[in-house]
DNA sequence: GGCGGGTATTCCCTCGGTGAATACACTCAG
DNA sequence: CTGAGTGTATTCACCGAGGGAATACCCGCC
């Protein structure tokens, strides 16, 4: 749902065609992960179908023809509804949550699933704690974000570590 | 990739065919989410393929016949591995931290973003906790997990609040 | 005897995501 | 002046996750 919102988004700035959102995506939400062509167009497609978003012409520019796009007043409404509507966790276990489950209920060691993921996590830390102040805002609270839930599935590893033996009864049953 | 790796674990336990499956995985993960049927036979059908899993003849039980998987060699492997080995935040930006880039950029108000979501974050805070001693260890774990999380996101909407006018003015420069 | 309910599988579709191919315009080395 | 590369721009083909619905079989029961 996030990349379709971001699109109508950058479009909300004004017309333009794939290859420009794509860039501009980039720019500013793509820090560590780009979008793919495919993805852009695609989704570009699926706007245009339902009506959030219109092909408005294709203009010329250096190289192939660019197929201009424009929001929609619908789309408009659709991504400020978006927006203000608050999302809560997805309700999907986590796969560290779930990692630790099934190494309870295929008879392995959650132990060790809990102390690999501490140690990663610890390392990971590091790296963006001292990296805390380099690169821009987004950047900085993008590590913030990760750093916080960083800390959260360390604090839950203590707690099921603690209980380890019971969800293993549990689960076993 | 979670779901295959659940079906492999389950099947770790012995050859059963995709229903059985299904029902275990609803009661040892499926708390919330439970899974689709359609999922379980094409996972299935994909774990043959990769030769985790090989159907082991058919049985007939009550109603229609039951096709009946064993784990082979490879997928016993596969899932040790993928068990033990820790995996790092995917990178992907969270639906949040999304929303507010995307506030700023289209020039919407990402207070409100920030405000709204403390809110049902809040919400849901509450209910959880009144929860906390609720139901089984699996349950209290899967709580744990999400209320570390919630914490996490309602401690970076502060810092993001903070600093909102510098965000604003890199992203939309 | 046919109807509902539990068991069990299959089919079809959409969406998110990736990789590669294609096409055009420009520049620059040979 | 040609053809190899580079940057711009779109399209195509594919996969896996996930959801919905149809199908089929068996049972008990009215």
């Amino acid at each position: 749902m996030t990349v379709p919102m971001a699109l109508l988004a950058l479009l909300d700035d004004g017309p333009t065609h794939g290859f420009a959102l794509k860039r501009r995506y980039d720019r500013v939400l793509g820090h560590e992960r780009e979008l793919k062509y495919g993805q852009v167009y695609s989704t570009l497609a699926r706007l245009e179908r339902d009506g959030l978003a219109r092909g408005v012409g294709v203009e010329q520019g250096e190289g192939a023809d660019r197929r201009v796009y424009a929001i929609t007043d619908l789309g408009v409404q659709e991504f400020d509804s978006w927006l203000t509507t608050p999302a809560l966790p997805s309700g999907r276990p986590g796969e560290l949550f779930t990692r630790v489950v099934l190494a309870l209920v295929a008879g392995r060691s959650a132990d060790e699933v809990l102390a690999g993921q501490r140690r990663v996590y610890l390392d990971r830390m590091r790296v963006l704690t001292a990296a805390r102040h380099d690169g821009d805002v987004v950047d900085r609270l993008a590590g913030d974000h990760e750093i916080a839930h960083l800390k959260a599935d360390l604090d839950w590893i203590e707690i099921a570590g603690a209980r380890l033996a019971d969800l293993r009864a549990e689960v076993t049953a």
